[in-house]
DNA sequence: GCACGGCGGGAACGAACGTTCTGTCTATAA
DNA sequence: TTATAGACAGAACGTTCGTTCCCGCCGTGC
């Protein structure tokens, strides 16, 4: 339950669930008090302004994905790594509940490139394209910094064209064009 | 000049203008009507709401890219047609002013599958995938099926990449990866 | 026992939101 | 010449925005 969590949490918790939903502006402070079961004090208790809410929310979901990343390179062998990668990527964008990725969403909603949002997006970025590059470098790939940058390019077009078209189809190409070009 | 066309061409011309580069919920109507030099009484004249310029805003992108993709069909070879669309949105993606693309970006501020502002996406990105299975096909592509749905995988990478990333390396990604993928 | 900090309840702030209105001016068409 | 329609200017609508504040309650630690 979220009811029993503490102000801080259940406001977390409820920021990722509407602003991943409803997008970032869409969804006002009243709205995430509500929910939240919180007053307006004691979000800006915990949040100096709104926008700290919505980076909090980034950096809870970057830490989620570091940790499922990091679980599924500990069970899998290195030869394997990228493949698994991309049926991770194939099943998320195909979960009940999808919308797309959520930095790249967020992104869409703070064009400003200085703007902490946008920081936290590429701090994100920046840890997956690194993460792939290693995978694929204890992989064995020829050349690794072209794998991670493939990597990258196939999981955003997937996620976003997930959300926009049929995502079973998209699921299959993304495997079947990830295996052609990683060779593997 | 902008500032001699119609009132409702100006509003169309600044609206692409500011909500490609700011976002669509931040731009206001103060915004726009100011910018545009058109009254408040003028803007409603021309649309009902302003969602409504939103949807007129995006079926020009529509139609603007239309004509990019007739215009290169018709200068090209049947056979070259597949790189030539992705060199074009290799160079799209590395000019100027790009923001990623129009349609995934309007898309990430309205999560309502139903929402008109979805339907003017989903009808542009029905046209594009359609577009591309005709040009795979008179490519003679032994899957113009699975050609289109690289091709769009590959193009919604490609654009929201190079908005976060380095676009150029995305450029040189993209290409070679259609490359292989395509076999051409 | 008492001070203190975290939290709930709720009012209030100014600003901006999208939208509607009244009224005046001017160019075009009957 | 007059009627009409479109654009102008600008005030105003009610609502919502993000943010701040005051007050009373209650649990914990000194």
């Amino acid at each position: 339950m979220t009811s029993d969590a503490s102000p801080r949490d259940r406001l977390l918790d409820t920021a990722s669930d509407l602003f991943y939903r409803e997008g970032i502006h869409t969804v006002g402070v009243d709205r995430l008090v509500t929910e939240a079961k919180v007053t307006r004090a004691t979000f800006y208790r915990h949040f100096p302004a709104k926008e700290d809410l919505v980076v909090a929310y980034l950096r809870a979901t970057d830490q989620r994905l570091r940790g499922a990343v990091a679980r599924m390179v500990e069970t899998t062998p290195a030869g394997e790594a990228l493949p698994a990668v991309l049926e991770f990527v194939g099943e998320s964008a195909c979960a009940s509940g999808f919308r797309g990725c959520h930095f790249i969403n967020a992104a869409a909603e703070y064009p400003d490139p200085e703007h902490i949002v946008r920081n936290a997006v590429d701090e994100h970025r920046g840890w997956f394209r690194d993460a792939m590059a290693e995978l694929a470098t204890r992989a064995g790939h020829p050349d690794p910094g072209y794998a991670a940058a493939v990597l990258v390019l196939l999981h955003d077009g997937a996620l976003q064209g997930a959300e926009l078209d049929d995502p079973e189809q998209v699921r299959r190409t993304l495997l079947r064009a990830g295996r052609d070009l990683l060779g593997i």
